[in-house]
DNA sequence: CCTACCGATCGGTAGG
DNA sequence: CCTACCGATCGGTAGG
């Protein structure tokens, strides 16, 4: 019945809800250890380095991201049907990995390099792939004729915003929250017919 | 007291910019003060403690929003109308202080108790007058109707990640960001003629 | 996984 | 505004 004993597991799962609730910087590994029952020195024989773990967590759901990006686009249709998707998959990998998305979103910069770059990198492919659906969109005459990256911008900030909205033991489901979402943008970026 | 009250600035100066790029747990008084110019003992015949400055900022903000609702509101009109005013008056406070703004909506964390009470009913206040606009504007049966705080989220979400889009450099002006987002926004809530 | 410990740095104070 | 300094805590290592 044990979710996980596995140390490593349990480490990540600690540093994911600390580093989120207090910030990565404002988090020690003597915070860490802890909340794990173990003592500082013994967190090393699991990890490497403080950052090795921010590392880990952020890398991880970005691979979730792009795992639900192809999922969107691998079953086709419209350019209005696979932006619903993509939003919809997008909250999906927030809600089911609360902690680590909100850890994702804001304490990314605390990575040193090369990993900032590569990660930075990661969201700008990952990002593209939305304004591929807004162009696709717009010539196929269903979306206004905007500027895309603002475009891409707002909704993005609008889905991410989701790891605020979402709680676990609240009444809103997941799926309240990406139709909801999901229901104001598509209708806000779609052509007028007049 | 010319100086004093100078270097209180240049140091408020100095704080947003570093506590936006690195966060306020991972700037050190010592990396402040160095910016400035000066020993990180002097730092302290300015500010009282390094929370100080983030409360300052925190709270000079607050203040620069509730205006910007007051003015969006002064005018009247219909809600479609004092939405987009307050849309656009919120995202330009974000605009003229964009790197307190960004302390703000990612810093005000590491405040204590009782401010941080404080600046969390501050923004719940905030947020309620963007809710009343949209009861107004079901009641007019201009919106559509919603479940009216996830859409005041939505919208809160879409704006404040105008600090991250706007560059003083860019190409992009304020008023280009304000009137796309608001674009956005006020057509995905309006309620369709059929 | 522990005890013991490292040098570096933290926010802040005393006294001039 | 400075020099000199405080105790506390930081991320991490050595050795068992």
């Amino acid at each position: 019945m044990e979710i996980t004993s596995d140390r490593k597991t349990q480490i990540r799962m600690a540093a994911q809800n600390m580093f989120r609730s207090k910030g990565y910087s404002a988090t020690s590994v003597r915070d860490l250890a802890k909340e794990v029952g173990i003592e500082a020195a013994s967190l090393y024989n699991h990890i490497s380095s403080k950052e090795d773990i921010l590392r880990e967590i952020c890398f991880h759901i970005a691979d979730a991201f792009f795992q639900a990006i192809e999922k969107s686009e691998a079953e086709g249709g419209s350019a209005t049907k696979r932006m619903e998707r993509a939003i919809e998959n997008h909250i999906e990998v927030i809600v089911s990995h609360i902690d680590a998305s909100s850890v994702f979103f804001h304490e990314w910069k605390h990575l040193s390099e090369p990993q900032l770059s590569e990660f930075k990198q990661l969201r700008r492919k990952y990002e593209s792939r939305f304004i591929q659906i807004l162009e696709d969109g717009v010539h196929e005459g269903r979306f206004r004729d905007m500027d895309l990256r603002m475009t891409s911008f707002t909704i993005f900030s609008a889905m991410n915003a989701t790891y605020d909205l979402y709680k676990p033991s609240g009444k809103i489901g997941p799926k309240a929250i990406s139709k909801h979402i999901a229901d104001i943008i598509i209708q806000g970026i779609h052509q007028h017919k007049s």
